[in-house]
DNA sequence: CACTTTTCCCAAAACGTTTTGGAAAAAGGA
DNA sequence: TCCTTTTTCCAAAACGTTTTGGGAAAAGTG
């Protein structure tokens, strides 16, 4: 008999199934060990020119595509990373969140790796979603979004050393790699712009406190109060709540007009849009007109509503494929410290940024 | 020596990172063979009680976790289940689809598995983006969500015999698993509802054609008329379009009341809801007083929204359960004929949905 | 030609599990 | 007591790769 191991032999009485073939059998077809054939399409220079051609060739033509789960097993990494998403936060519902996995998730694919998801329902399971990742040798790295000033999740990846990049930042001392927007940059630029237009009064509808990313926007915010030589009023500012956006800033909508002094033009995150809207409408403001707008992320509201609306836009595309390309790095072993990214945001002039009337 | 091999041997000069155990490690600590500790912690009846136990209390104690790698390779299963994305179809941004993934992801988790997730750009992608995982021996399973009429990737797992499952329904004869949601139902019970409260001019706005779901609310809003003695009007039934859902059904609502006879009520899928409100608003139509809504999926907006919308709410969630729960039987060799799930819709009546006046 | 170097290939080991096919020890039956 | 059955354990093989450590043949070198 030709075929010497049970299910091994080449070709008869499998099904369509089954019809992938392994290394084993790739070299027997021609006729060299599986050594040679492995080496000869990892490119090794031990093997001659010609047998690599003709190794090539005839993968190709059977289709042969390595084992990923056998070579993980060999090369002791799982070539794999992971992610844990949190619905409730509302975060994920976010087309420029789209963008970030989208970019995240493409070069994964690149670099011949694989991308695992967890969806949890709060911090805990968020915490227990990544231990079961990392803990359960599953992915041989995290990424981390949302992430909060204080974030537990940082320090147990630092304490494990286990490669992870953050989109975003948190305060830690030790060094960690990550991909951060210029929120300050961001908010500064808007408010200036703002303010060069002849606009006193504008109001900061933020992020939720406990995250990091609305203290960016402060400060970018504080700092065009500088340097446009107006005094900060607390009046103008305040939070609204991750769990219910558009609630939390209609109500804050009509707090501020009931104000003596009301602003004449609105910073905010974009995600809290309609509640602003549903709020100007039910007091006669027309957004850009009578209240000017900038928000921050280009969602398809900004762009779909009458007037557009004015907006910050990061290129979160592009940021999902640094972060993917920098903890591929970390994993291979290199300092994390030496990555640590802040990309710039572009404005987007449209409708709702004119001067005040 | 102790330690026979490489860096088998027990504790000394592992940096924290590698604090992890294996079943070699964890078999000589016990003093028994890698097989008998296997076996006791898959609770084989051939290794006695005592020794279970002991193996038990140990591994716990040593915080043994099995390779997950090492196990698929023996195992010859991923224990892995493939998705695949595509945003630009404006579809993963619907906090339902969130929903749904969240029932799969739990499901998934809790039989020990993996999700992987593919984003893809458009309809190739997300062909090539399978292919990979099929091809690539990365999945044991795959699951399919925005079916079209013609979908090609059911053609293409029925020819593999690779199993798979449906959220959702296609044209396609041979037998395959799914779990669609009633979308027939759903629309002719919210039709005849408008209709008792007297509606007699009901419009439809409806997905985009080549998409399987708008089939179903076309079938349900049909029965509805045929149910309640009315005469079908094309006027009234037009499509949004899935890139732009916003733009294309504001446009729809301004000419659908141009109409000499405009309607009283319209259904549609909530993802078209700022169109309508804003082509209503432009109209000075009021929501729910001067036109009856009703929506297919709970959005938040819907919720938010004064008047609130009166929807029709698919547990996504409960069917994201359900279709993994399918998965994991196919993928044991079961009959996926078998596996064919049509789930109620439930109608939540809020405030948009008075008679008229 | 004899010796060294380079080129090209391969057998065996290893990755960490689970499964297979016993085998020794204990218990039961006469 | 001797034989059979049951209980309890284990050595070895297998999963499909990649890496290690050569080794034979071919090509240079004097």
């Amino acid at each position: 008999m030709f075929l010497e191991q049970s299910g091994n032999g080449i070709g008869f009485g499998e099904g369509f199934k089954s019809m992938t073939i392994n290394l084993k059998q790739l070299s027997k077809l021609l006729k060299l060990s599986p050594t040679t054939v492995s080496r000869a399409l990892a490119d090794y220079p031990d093997v001659s020119a010609k047998t690599r051609a003709r190794v090539k060739q005839m993968a190709i033509q059977q289709g042969y595509q390595p084992n990923p789960v056998a070579r993980r097993l060999q090369k002791g990494k799982t070539e794999t990373i992971g992610i844990v998403i949190t619905p409730e936060q509302n975060y994920f519902s976010d087309t420029f969140f789209i963008d970030l996995l989208s970019g995240i998730s493409n070069q994964i694919t690149r670099a011949g790796y694989e991308l695992i998801l967890g969806v949890a329902s709060d911090e805990e399971h968020e915490m227990q979603s990544m231990r079961r990742m990392v803990e359960g040798k599953r992915v041989d790295g995290m990424i981390l979004t949302l992430i909060r000033e204080q974030d537990p999740r940082v320090g147990y990846l630092l304490d494990r050393d286990f490669p992870f990049v953050l989109y975003g930042r948190t305060r830690e001392t030790r060094p960690y790699a990550f991909v951060d927007m210029d929120g300050k940059q961001a908010f500064e630029k808007a408010f200036t712009y703002l303010a060069g237009l002849g606009h006193r009064r504008i109001a900061l509808l933020n992020g939720e406190p406990g995250f990091m990313f609305p203290v960016g926007c402060r400060e970018g915010y504080e700092s065009g109060l500088f340097l446009s030589g107006l005094e900060l009023d607390p009046d103008l500012i305040r939070e609204w709540k991750h769990k219910d956006p558009s609630q939390s800033s209609y109500r804050w909508t009509l707090e501020l007009f009931k104000n003596d002094n009301p602003p004449t033009a609105i910073l905010f995150q974009t995600e809290a849009v309609n509640g602003i809207f549903k709020g100007l409408d039910e007091l006669n403001l027309q957004p850009g007109k009578d209240v000017a707008l900038i928000g921050y992320d280009d969602l398809e509201i900004a762009r779909i509503h009458r007037p557009s609306l004015s907006v910050l836009r990061p290129q979160a595309r592009e940021a999902g494929q640094r972060v993917v390309n920098i903890l591929l790095e970390v994993i291979k072993g290199e300092d994390p410290g030496k990555f640590q990214e802040i990309h710039q945001v572009e404005m987007v002039i449209r409708e709702t940024s004119l001067p005040p009337s």
